[in-house]
RNA sequence: GCGCCCAUCGUCUAGCGGUCAGGACACCGCCCUCUCACGGCGGGAACAGGGGUUCGAUUCCCCUUGGGCGCGCCA
């Protein structure tokens, strides 16, 4: 019987709960879901200068739109300060770890020469065997680990395979501050080991850290965890994701009008598969994940992607969630569109629904097409659509505005299904009266000309009076 | 500079010594169709380069090149 699994997402919050970190979260947490373990949640918030209460609160909230549920509370990494200490200490002790009373300023100078010499930058040991006696008055000490000075360190890893650094090329790093607060080094391997932490994922900007963390666990005589460091996610120039190319916060791609079920399956998808598939629903991850399906080398965030697939997603969805989304969306963001006239045409809105969704790629878009069954009528038209019309298409035009008029209301429930009743009622060609009209209001996607007819309908104009009229226009 | 990691269509990827190198997104064409979508069918498009190992390399090893990450009293 082995040990149960637990894995742990661990974001300081300094920032907003970024893309790849929702994408390190979600593998932990299918990981864990996967293998029926825990799934904790540790904020690192030992910058006090840099982490801030709103974004642990945006962690939380981004976590919870993506559905990433995670078991207990939370950890909050600073509490344990008083823990991580007394492990300095113990590293101490054990001759682990000794004091070192270098100031900032002749460390910087000794990584300086370190460079000019061709080495690496590193700490060179100058207290490692020093008496402490000896040390300087007055000067508040850090506490650095022994990092063996021959020797191999190896990760083994589940995503790199077998990863092996040389003794010398890691130094006595400090895992207590001479303030007497950890270091990140201390406080990740204390915590994980505290909180039995038996799987660590986490991004590859993360592998040599494990070699160092390493150092603390052999120190402790603690188990090593197993670990997974899985590559980065590069904009599409394979550079650094930069904000312009996505490196945003969760709750930004929300606000672009994103489904977070087609944020999970596109993060998903991206540096892990299971064979061919595409597309899958957050059980359907938790079945299929393994460690073994994660790749190695980074991958390059696509937008056009992730928009295919939300344009999936909002095709399978319910109506009433979509308002519900739509609605949401509207109201968080504010700005130009018009919330009250989303909520005040609910019903009507749900019932078109089943012919926008194929339409829209984003809930924005969704929005935007909605917005023509509320739009206050005539529509107006731009200067650049009125300049295209021909002398006929403008004077069909001005005709089918007497009819259209005031139409505010309808109720069909689809406008193809209500189309063909209406063509076979009359066996009439719409296409006559709907390009004009089509033409004329550039940018909606769905035929203006159908959905007014549909809104006659729906207003409980009978087929043949409509066609009627509409023949008269067409003529 | 030193260390480490990575490398299949434009992008995400399947492949785990022998395949016509498969799928998805994007793109192009056709069909459906009053428009735009959706959907269906079809097309172009890849193993970075050079050495080995092997009967045989996309696959295993080495080098080169190209990316990335790390080298803080940040996390």
């Amino acid at each position: 019987m082995s040990e149960p699994v637990v894995t742990r997402f661990a974001p300081s919050p300094t920032g907003y709960l970024h893309i790849g970190g929702a994408r390190t979260a979600l593998f932990s947490w299918a990981f864990a879901r996967n293998q029926n373990g825990k799934f904790l949640l540790r904020i690192e918030d030992t910058d006090r200068e840099r982490s801030t209460e709103e974004a642990v609160r945006e962690i939380y909230a981004g976590l919870k739109w993506l559905g990433l549920d995670w078991d207990g509370e939370p950890t909050l990494q600073f509490s344990r300060a008083v823990r991580h200490a007394q492990v300095a200490r113990d590293l101490l002790s054990r001759g682990q770890a000794y004091y070192c009373y270098c100031s900032p300023d002749e460390l910087a100078q000794m990584r300086e020469d370190a460079r000019a010499k061709g080495l690496p930058p590193r700490y060179n040991g100058y207290w490692r065997d020093r008496d402490p006696k000896t040390a300087p008055k007055g000067v508040a000490p850090v506490i650095r680990v022994k990092a063996p000075r021959s020797g191999e360190i190896r990760v083994h890893d589940h995503v790199q395979g077998e990863v092996v650094f040389k003794a010398e090329n890691l130094d006595d790093f400090i895992i207590l501050r001479s303030d007497g607060t950890p270091t990140y080094m201390l406080a990740v391997v204390v915590d994980d080991h505290d909180m039995s932490v038996t799987h660590i994922i986490r991004g590859d900007d993360h592998l040599t850290n494990a070699a160092r963390q390493i150092v603390i666990y052999d120190g402790m005589g603690w188990k090593v965890p197993e670990m997974a460091h899985i590559p980065l996610i590069h904009g599409p120039d394979g550079a650094k994701l930069s904000k312009r190319h996505g490196a945003l916060g969760v709750a930004a791609y929300r606000q672009m009008g994103y489904l977070p079920e087609a944020i999970i399956n596109y993060l998903a998808r991206l540096g892990w598969s299971h064979g061919d598939d595409e597309l899958f629903s957050r059980e359907q991850i938790v079945e299929w994940f393994s460690l073994e399906g994660l790749n190695k080398g980074a991958a390059r965030f696509d937008f056009a992607k992730l928009e295919s697939i939300n344009g999936h997603y909002i095709r399978q969805s319910e109506p009433g969630y979509l308002f519900d989304v739509m609605l949401a969306t509207a109201e968080e963001l504010g700005r130009d569109l018009d919330t009250a006239g989303l909520a005040g045409n609910k019903s009507t809105i749900l019932a078109a629904l089943p012919e926008l969704q194929p339409r829209a790629k984003t809930i924005l878009e969704l929005i935007d097409l909605a917005h023509f069954i509320y739009a206050v009528r005539p529509i107006e038209l731009d200067n650049a659509a009125r300049a295209e019309l021909t002398d006929e298409a403008r004077a069909l035009l001005a005709s089918a505005r007497t009819v259209l008029a005031d139409v505010t209301f309808w109720s069909v429930p689809s406008i193809d299904g209500a189309m063909r009743v209406f063509a076979e009622a009359k066996n009439l060609k719409l296409g006559k009266i709907a390009q004009p009209l089509r033409a004329a209001l550039t940018g909606h996607t769905i035929s203006p000309g159908i959905f007014e007819v549909m809104v006659l309908i729906g207003k409980g104009e009978t087929l043949s009076r409509i066609a009627d009229q509409l023949v008269q226009i067409g003529q």
